[in-house]
DNA sequence: AACTATTTATAAGA
DNA sequence: TTCTTATAAATAGTT
């Protein structure tokens, strides 16, 4: 949007680079306070800029927090049965971008079980990850 | 935006809800994509539907750990300035999308609404727990 | 930070 | 939902 259409890839130019996020960081949450607004639903962001600096936007104490806090205290519980929702992309991925703007989200219809089982892969070496930062946060206090 | 203006507020006409929740879910999430790849930055949402199913979208696989791991430090050190993650959820999305080489966009085929809101509920029991765990080990190791 | 030419997103309607 | 269309919003390039 705007004088000119861009492609769907990086921008070069690093101090347009800068601009263009902070503008639509802020773009983007104000969709989803309409969002929370319009439809009454709890919505969760978090980016990164491209410094490393974490913002986020979140609708009511919950979501986002909600789902580590219970992503944790699976981890803790040994709780298998956690099964969380997570979504996956690659930013600088180029492999086979679609060029009329049709994007991933408005494709398939079918959820296949190949999708949901590295879904799964994914998020258990999410919770290992998690794990192993416990472990040495536990580990680090109780040496003390 | 559209053939009128509505103003900031929940949106009456249930119908007409369900379908704005479904045209702003996808809205956002393309905005998203697009942060992610003109910027290169990382990003991460959660929405939860009315009906109390889960979306996200998350920009890729690790991003994921670094917005838990950037989370937990944010936590112990303090800084309340982190927010992330949005959600959306609509009662009869049934799509799974992934293209793109990366892009994933998960909606719900094969999970039960009892499986939705048993993870909503974990999710929102998360974050307290996550900050007891971190105040107890922050204690602990500082009164040393 | 503002401005504005354009591109996008989307509220209604079919 | 799905598509089209009239409008409102977002934003790239510029000042």
């Amino acid at each position: 949007m705007g004088k000119r259409k861009i492609g769907i890839e990086l921008i070069e130019d690093k101090k347009k680079r800068i601009v263009a996020f902070f503008k639509r960081r802020k773009g983007l949450f104000h969709k989803a306070s309409e969002l929370q607004s319009f439809c009454n639903v709890q919505t969760a962001i978090v980016v990164f800029s491209p410094a490393g600096k974490p913002f986020a936007s979140v609708s009511d104490a919950s979501s986002m927090n909600v789902v580590i806090e219970k992503y944790l205290k699976n981890i803790s519980s040994g709780d298998e049965s956690f099964d969380a929702v997570a979504v996956t992309c690659e930013a600088e991925e180029t492999k086979t971008v679609k060029q009329d703007g049709g994007f991933w989200w408005k494709t398939d219809k079918n959820c296949s079980i190949e999708d949901l089982l590295y879904l799964k892969n994914r998020l258990e070496l999410l919770r290992e990850n998690l794990r192993c930062r416990l472990n040495e946060l536990t580990a680090s206090s109780s040496s003390q």
